[in-house]
DNA sequence: TAGAAAATCACCCTAAAGTATGAAGCCAAA
DNA sequence: TTTGGCTTCATACTTTAGGGTGATTTTCTA
């Protein structure tokens, strides 16, 4: 059901439907009281007011029905997209470049030092700077908090 | 606009509209020749056609108009729930204690040993050994692949 | 109440992680 | 072409993590 200002636009209607009736009751009147229809001719009298009350009645229950529409909302629960989108704004905004993003995947997959460095056919050296640099720019001390930080930003799954 | 099924429905009020119209007419027709109305009391005859085909006519419009009702579906997209439901059958099962768990949980946020035994009141060595054996039962070999293995688990957030 | 499980702590040692500094090669943009 | 950023590597050092063993205390349960 809507609201109250059904009853306002009910109201008016009812107000205007009754005027126009009692208009139109008086015009039938005078005509009767004139030349059209005195005793003869009942039928089309009868009939034209069924004719003009009938589609009074429509209009009317039309009026009073307007807002029938009833929206029914469906709420449709959506799943939990699982699917990771690559923060690249974050990535650009810490200056961090691809190398080191390898580094960081690597990272948080739990690979030590060394296994990351002979996964990229470099030195344990190299990689020790990487991450040295990826704690500078994460603003963090130890690789799990590297971790955690760079998941909470979407630099990696 | 529903489907077709309104049609049906439509031409049947129609017919039956019809029909009870004649039936009327040939009533009032009927009522006319004999007591009630001949010459005078006129506009009670005319009154009645009117309030009865007023009342017809609103029926008749309720009757078409009975399938306007709209249904209007609405996603609604949910937020993702992130709710963490813990897990409590892998730590039975893996004979993780609560103390364990404890320490699992600040490991998870990147705390160091030092800074894990400050936060519980205890010596570095007690935490030593409850990560051992944290990494015996997950049957990892470094703090990154517990916090891994853990999240996988569902037991910790 | 005795025994098991959990929690605590210590010591020693090795491995890995992390810090600091310096430097060389490469490559694209100014 | 030169500059600056990226990548690479090295050396040296400190800190932290992790492994192994043993022991004490607490807590819970049969």
């Amino acid at each position: 059901m809507p609201g109250s200002t059904n009853f306002l636009t009910k109201n008016k209607s009812v107000i205007l439907y009754g005027i126009f009736l009692a208009i139109l009751l008086l015009l039938l009147k005078w005509l009767e009281l004139r030349f059209i229809i005195i005793n003869h001719a009942f039928e089309i009298y009868a009939g034209s007011i069924a004719v003009i009350f009938t589609v009074l009645g429509i209009w009317l229950a039309l009026k009073l029905t307007k807002p029938k529409t009833i929206l029914i909302e469906k709420e449709v629960f959506t799943e939990k997209p699982e699917t990771f989108v690559f923060n690249e704004k974050e990535m650009i905004r810490l200056n961090i470049s691809k190398r080191e993003l390898e580094v960081l995947q690597l990272m948080s997959e739990g690979l030590s030092n060394q296994e990351i460095a002979t996964k990229l056919f470099v030195s344990l050296n190299t990689i020790k700077t990487h991450i040295a640099r990826l704690f500078e720019k994460l603003e963090v001390k130890r690789r799990t908090q590297a971790v955690e930080m760079s998941k909470k930003l979407s630099l990696i799954p």
